[in-house]
DNA sequence: ATCGTTGATTTCAACGTGGCAATACCTTCC
DNA sequence: GGAAGGTATTGCCACGTTGAAATCAACGAT
């Protein structure tokens, strides 16, 4: 049983070549409105679909474009992740998403095409991967980097100044008084320079507001989940002098916080400010709100997707990678400034 | 120039025919160790990759499914969506993940397969779909349904027992003695049957204790974000008699109601306790920790791509669909029984 | 020496589509 | 009536792969 009909089929019932109802179908050539019709028609009583793989293979394209995050179940990533998808279908293109789950070696497959060539490009947020990781491979592929740097412009980036919005956000702080000030999120053994970013942008508002930094207020995280956040505050807490605000690098690392403070018996804002980045929704609906770091996701999409357009579309390979910076802002909300004197969520 | 090599560049520079190196890259027919190493060795110069557009032509399948939910920011469906993707990596499969956003007509377009077809088979997490969309189209196309029921075993299904799940729950806030518990979730505008299911394990509990429902306390929400579940609560609230227990029938509905409650002054769970439904990652870390009932999401991962591969590997058209209930359990935390009691976070 | 058997490799064709160039048809104009 | 200029339609082929079947080489048994 044939479970599906091609253009052969539908050109024999409508008494047409193959290559008309190709021509309706794509509305490449002229074709007389009684011819378009009449194969329509075909089409509709067959319930014709084109076979993408015929066309992919024919035309060197697939229409799919991948996108490579670390974790999907990351609120940040999923948020974002929708808003890519959202707007590829608007470009009429097909995303297949990959976690790479921090792995170097997931990305680097990615990237070499290991397994195939689906892809007509990739949008990656790397995780774990360096450097050498995008020289060493000759890709073909257009790669747009979200987040991460690449070196010598090997790729498009799009992605937000790191350095100003931390330096931003712990600026907040210290406008509130605060001057014992934390940092939560480094990540010493990625070579991943988001995070060293927000910590240069932190060290560098502290040193502008005379504040000396202190040993032991940069806490390391292995991951950016809530569990990382929650340990990291508690051992601020258990060692020694406690800070009385603390700038963490992600929503989730911030919210993780706030958990382990509320378990503590610390009251926020009042013993303990927390701002957080990536204003996520959950920072909306916490107990405080939680004050953070906003990227224009919606603008990270679309830009990055333009750049991908434009590699696909007109491959000049010899152009440099462009490097897009996207706009943020600070939203402050009660874990930082007393409920009373911010708006309830929507 | 060529921007990737086929299986003929390969065999010209490896002296063999193309069939051959077919055979070294599938590992299909016997090849001497000889001429194995020989072609590998001209794969990793060329460095070929497969071409999948040509391989999907010829074999008829794409090696790509798709995921259709309503939206990937959800928290719930991020995380079935991570461990769902991950479940098919282990099978060789690649997900295109499709967010309908509760449109009947995006996902009817799914189900017909509008714009060609990519996908080997559908996992689909209906929203606004009906039984008349499953029943009108003719579809070659193996789906398996998640929550939401089929009528006359059009497609398999996966789910959890909804009105068991929501007794137990609603059981659970009766046993620490409530007696005024709302319920928050119905969507009576929607043909879902989720929410209605829970809807019924709701009053059976109540009936089954004696207690009498009461008109205003099944509150109807429009989507099952955090903000609709904080309307609901005010609603609650301001209606006269408050209660002084809330069933949700998400954990973001719960989330919302419980940052409700906070901006309201009440504290939870001594005035308001407050379960959920889904058990996603925020709720572990939310202040207090939230009640809920937790479906198990890997199990259900894990069997919808079992029955998809049976499907499309055995098309046993003529067996009726199979309808797996996959167990849940009820967590209990802080939002119901007060925090010195059960155990923090991680 | 011949035949049969097994294993290794090749040849041929086809999957469904779209680019290219050729062809059939229809007007229009001299 | 015939050439010129469109417009509409068609045939042929290639894209890269794999299934089916044919070919070839080697070896053991007769």
């Amino acid at each position: 049983m044939r479970v599906s009909s091609s253009l052969k089929d539908v050109a024999a019932r409508a008494g047409v070549s193959a290559r008309t109802v190709s021509n309706v179908v794509n509305g490449s050539a002229r074709v007389s409105a009684q011819t378009r019709l009449r194969v329509q028609e075909a089409i509709d009583e067959l319930g014709y679909r084109p076979n993408l793989a015929a066309r992919s293979l024919r035309a060197g394209r697939t229409g799919i474009i991948g996108l490579a995050i670390p974790e999907l179940h990351s609120p940040y990533f999923a948020e974002l992740a929708g808003l890519l998808v959202d707007e590829a279908r608007r470009r009429s293109w097909t995303v297949i998403i990959d976690q790479t789950g921090g792995d170097a070696e997931a990305e680097r497959r990615l990237l070499t095409g290991d397994g195939g060539r689906v892809m007509d490009g990739l949008i990656i947020s790397p995780w774990a991967l360096t450097a050498r990781d995008l020289t060493a491979t000759a890709r073909p592929l257009p790669v747009v980097l979200l987040g991460e740097r690449s070196p010598q412009g090997m790729a498009d980036r799009v992605a937000v100044d790191n350095v100003a919005a931390a330096d931003e956000a712990t600026g907040h702080l210290l406008s509130l008084g605060r001057r014992r000030i934390a940092a939560i999120g480094l990540q010493p053994h990625l070579e991943n320079g988001t995070a060293e970013q927000r910590a240069e942008g932190y060290r560098r508002a502290l040193r502008r507001a005379g504040v000396a930094p202190r040993t032991g207020w940069e806490r390391s995280v292995t991951a950016l989940h809530r569990s990382d956040g929650a340990r990291a505050m508690a051992e601020l807490l258990d060692g020694g002098a406690a800070p009385d605000a603390v700038f963490a690098f992600s929503d989730e690392l911030a919210l993780g916080a706030l958990h382990m403070a509320h378990v503590r018996g610390l009251r926020v804002p009042e013993d303990m400010a927390i701002v957080g980045f990536d204003d996520i929704e959950d920072g909306r609906f916490s107990h405080p709100a939680l004050t953070t770091v906003s990227p224009d996701k919606r603008q990270i999409a679309a830009r990055a997707l333009q750049c991908l357009a434009d590699r696909i579309y007109s491959p000049r390979n010899e152009v440099p990678a462009s490097d897009l910076t996207i706009p943020h802002r600070l939203v402050v909300r009660g874990s930082t400034v007393p409920a009373a004197e911010t708006p309830v969520a929507r």
